[in-house]
DNA sequence: GATACGCTTTGACCACGATCAAGTGCCGCC
DNA sequence: GGCGGCACTTGATCGTGGTCAAAGCGTATC
């Protein structure tokens, strides 16, 4: 097995804990998928075996209501694995639609021969406990945002979350995803998005230039919350 | 132990695969619980060492946004348990307020020693991961009811989703829980889940008799959704 | 049986965010 | 350079559900 793959693997809490003997044989079962941007992925529904980890790109995660509107559930960032979960649901079916953003590569696995490894690796099953139990609680998180705050509120705390570490004043943000993703990630349509942006840069909070954001009052936007 | 004990933490899944020996180590050191109507069990961010079955009664969980207004996540009912997802988080605090809605029943058991427990049951991590997987699927529900549908659905979905097993027509519904919870379930005030059921009870699917609700038209309602 | 309290209902009004529609700006393309 | 397409913005209007206030109702208490 390649060295790096292992590398890239063993940053993955899921394959952490695993020894290399077992980490070779997930490598050798694992496939290399690459999406074009918008190619879909799964369906909600279809009848799921396999996970994946994405390497670089974006995938999203969404729910479709009758009338075809979508909810994007969560934006996978590179290094992040999903469809682990399903894994142990009594209906081995895919909760939500995944579909890619921009240009992604991702490695799938399969989950029959993973389950089988989980059996012997008391400590990966730890771990991705870990990882469905973060997941749960950015749930959790997500509901609360939904119900007992408003638009408002969680766009800057959106915004507020992609401020680069260790950046003190006036932070420039470079919004990676189409703000058209990002008003359904936030559960808002895009003309409010875009509303509430031009009133924050009314009040001086920041300025908007394309997909570049400049905050100029991070206690400001704070305060707001 | 005492053996109608032994068969009651059996019937639940996370103890359904523990040996006898392994099931009496945790019956020794459960704790029994006993709660008032109202009773507070535990807060959001109170570090924790716990988690719990609940025998008889009902619990609620809910989050708190500033200005006091509650989001109730969850209803737990007797049979289930919770805050078992908490043993996992990196930041082992409760992510969610307990408190009684009625008299309730309690076992609270020792994660730590759990914790132990799992590390030598396979079988258990096993369904404990059913168990998560289930939570996240259902709160990926709630994201969906709660953004792609309007208030009259989650209403109808909830009323649909208490008709006893096997009945056909004009299914006698009895609120076990008070309006204003269930409101707060449905992310929606008690004025205006007032206001639905009496616009349903005009349109004569159903009627309304305190805490009794009779469905007259139950494929209309499906209809409704 | 009278009183009081809490839950629920009803009414009047309001606001946030959705929808529909038109307009602007950006970028690739021939 | 001019054109087409797409993402985004801006404006006008609407509707769902929230808020505030008061009244109704059931039931515990004395």
């Amino acid at each position: 097995m390649n060295e790096n793959v292992a590398a890239e693997l063993r940053s993955v809490p899921i394959f952490e804990a695993l020894q290399a003997r077992e980490l070779e044989q997930v490598a050798e079962r694992m496939v290399r998928v690459r999406l074009d941007p918008r190619q879909h992925l799964f369906s909600y529904g279809q009848p799921a075996d396999r996970f994946y980890l994405l390497r670089s790109g974006q995938i999203k995660l969404f729910r479709l209501s009758q009338d075809g509107s979508e909810k994007v559930i969560e934006i996978i960032q590179p290094g992040q694995t999903f469809a682990e979960a399903v894994m142990f649901m009594e209906q081995q079916t895919y909760p939500v639609n995944a579909e890619a953003v921009v240009a992604s590569e991702l490695y799938s696995f399969d989950m029959r021969s993973f389950l089988e490894l989980l059996r012997r690796s008391t400590d990966t099953c730890f771990r991705l406990m870990a990882t469905m139990s973060c997941r749960l609680r950015a749930r959790l998180e997500d509901i609360n945002n939904l119900t007992l705050q408003n638009a408002t509120y969680r766009l800057v705390h959106y915004l507020l979350q992609q401020i680069p570490e260790g950046v003190m004043e006036s932070p420039q943000i470079h919004l990676t995803t189409p703000k058209s993703i990002i008003a359904a990630r936030l559960s808002i349509q895009p003309e409010t998005l875009s509303r509430i942006l031009a009133r924050l840069a009314d009040m001086g909070l920041l300025s908007v230039k394309g997909s570049d954001v400049t905050l100029h009052d991070v206690a400001g936007l704070r305060r707001l919350m």
